[in-house]
DNA sequence: AATGAATGAGGGTTCATTCAT
DNA sequence: TATGAATGAACCCTCATTCAT
């Protein structure tokens, strides 16, 4: 009882902090505005975060691995590593358009922190990173994908894609469907440019 | 006389600033910490910038107007955009490998800002984006690049594919050479990953 | 049986407290750490003190009595009021340098309080003063003490120098034996510094 | 000039300082509160001062210094180690007791601050210290003190018992005359009680 | 143009105390 | 009696910006 109330608490707290920080941004979040969201005392939040990056980095943690479970099941069954790919860009870029406000804080917000922050994310963000290498060496090894690929540089190159693409739909003020890039952006991926 | 002398203070200053952020971050850099490596009064900043963030603009879009004249100069005689691709690629790697202080200014303090400043940073950005875009223009006129492709996606997939290369070199710490990739992103942007 | 729990309790907390303030000072001591280290809730603190400085009163109130029992029972059968005086010096040095922590509540950490709360000291300190008082007239009309003798005066004086004693010992690190310094003390409250 | 107005304001905020403490205690003093006192900006004070406690610090020295100043110049032509001895005492006592807010920093809020700061103190009191300490020594010389004086006990019980009589006095609420104690103390410091 | 002293708004965090259980 | 989760008031200090000189 008292630790499915504590649970909740908890939850209550990451998603006024999503809401907020989506709406004003990291810096501009005054822990009181997202107590006062949550509808908790300022020094409630300390019983659960250590401090207010803390909110930040479980907030991602905790969304990433949604995401992440999201494309993991979903490439489970799929054997065919040009699908697998398809599908973890859809639904990357699916997820986010689903859910704005995660896209603001993964994009926007979440670069706005500190070097060592931002290293603290690196390793939540390590099984995702894996996720997209596994399908590499799988495609290699079934000689679907070129041998000679750089599997570390080709996924940063993959990723760093992806990001941006979310980034300027962001920026842009959501003006078009983001999950309509899918295609465009694994041709990208599979063909490259060349004829 | 009077104007030459503005000049050289404000110089003076952007070189200070760069110096400072990339040392210590553009949060944790203090006008007034600008100011004495600069040599000048804290006040005088405020003479040639409206406001901080104004320093980081303006040191940006001079920056990056070296790396843009730089890259022009270098495609202007290249009528392969194959290898107008590269060489675009090859002196954006080189020139942030030889000039560490921007990077870290351009890949890391600059993203620590607010959504405004972004699109500032988006609009000073616009002359690079429209040298790549022409690349990929010229390269479906010739028919050596794919003619269905969404240039403005396929510009964003470049861009952000290379900015995280940059990025993660930098977070890495520098311990390989960034030039060494020019042929493997290169290689992706033009072929991808298909066999 | 209940009230016995509660003596116990109390107790516990007392002796709890007594360790925590010796070590970490009044101010930086949480009531959350006198409660983890007497093996109670926070909230059991407050159905034995009203607020934290009662906690600091009481555990006076309690240990100066017993220096007082000491005292008392010591000089009771002593006739001679110079040995009488000499015998409360004597067992204020020892029993300090035996109790350590007691030392730095009463000489440190009890003089980082409000002034209310120095007066509610002084109102315990009264029996103590009487002692050292009683000693006084008792010398006096025994014509062992000059009669022109301002009690009040010289026993703020005697008690002053005492305190001073035992707080510079304290502050040194105790380097050296207090109870080594009666001779001397007590040699100085009887002549005096003059030939 | 300048240095003429930034002294003029050290000073300012040091006066305002000594009136708000002795008002409300170290702890109860915010800085805005001196602030406002002085009639400058909560910031100035940081361009004066390190810290909160530095301002304590610092008036503490500069008090100290003049009671010292003063005490140093009365005896510089007495010859008779014990009126030097008179002197001093008189003048601590007139001299705090014509500065009662000086009074009630230098005797209840300067201990109400942590171990560093009472080291720091500490060290600010050695010439004080050592005016007494020379006196006794010079007394010891002359035959005029007994030649068997631990002089630095004999000094901690000395100043011991001067404090404790300033402070008795003050929490008393001032109701009788400080200077009137002079005698009382000094006679207690030369004969001791004994007949 | 240049200075740099002065300004003052702004917020994360602690912890004594309460109260529902 | 006992618990301990929850409360929320309280405050020092930084630093971007201004302005009198």
């Amino acid at each position: 009882m008292t630790s499915s109330k504590k649970k909740e608490k908890y939850d209550l707290i990451l998603d006024a902090a999503l809401k907020v920080f989506a709406e004003h941004g990291f810096h501009r979040s005054q822990v009181a505005k997202i107590a006062r969201e949550a509808g908790v005392a300022d020094g409630t939040i300390y019983l659960y975060f250590k401090r207010k990056e803390d909110i930040l980095i479980c907030l991602f943690r905790e969304q990433l691995g949604r995401l992440l479970q999201l494309a993991h099941d979903a490439i489970q069954d799929i054997t065919d590593v040009k699908q697998a790919l398809r599908t973890i860009c859809e639904i990357h870029y699916t997820h986010l358009e689903n859910n704005v406000d995660l896209a603001f804080v993964t994009q926007i917000e979440l670069r706005q922190s500190s070097l060592e922050l931002r290293k603290e994310i690196g390793i939540a963000f390590k099984p995702y990173i894996e996720l997209v290498e596994n399908v590499l060496h799988k495609g290699i090894e079934q000689n679907v994908f070129r041998p000679d690929l750089n599997v570390k540089l080709v996924r940063l190159l993959i990723l760093g894609a992806i990001d941006e693409v979310v980034t300027s739909w962001l920026i842009s003020g959501q003006k078009y469907s983001l999950a309509a890039q899918v295609d465009g952006t694994v041709n990208f991926f599979l063909q490259g440019i060349d004829q």
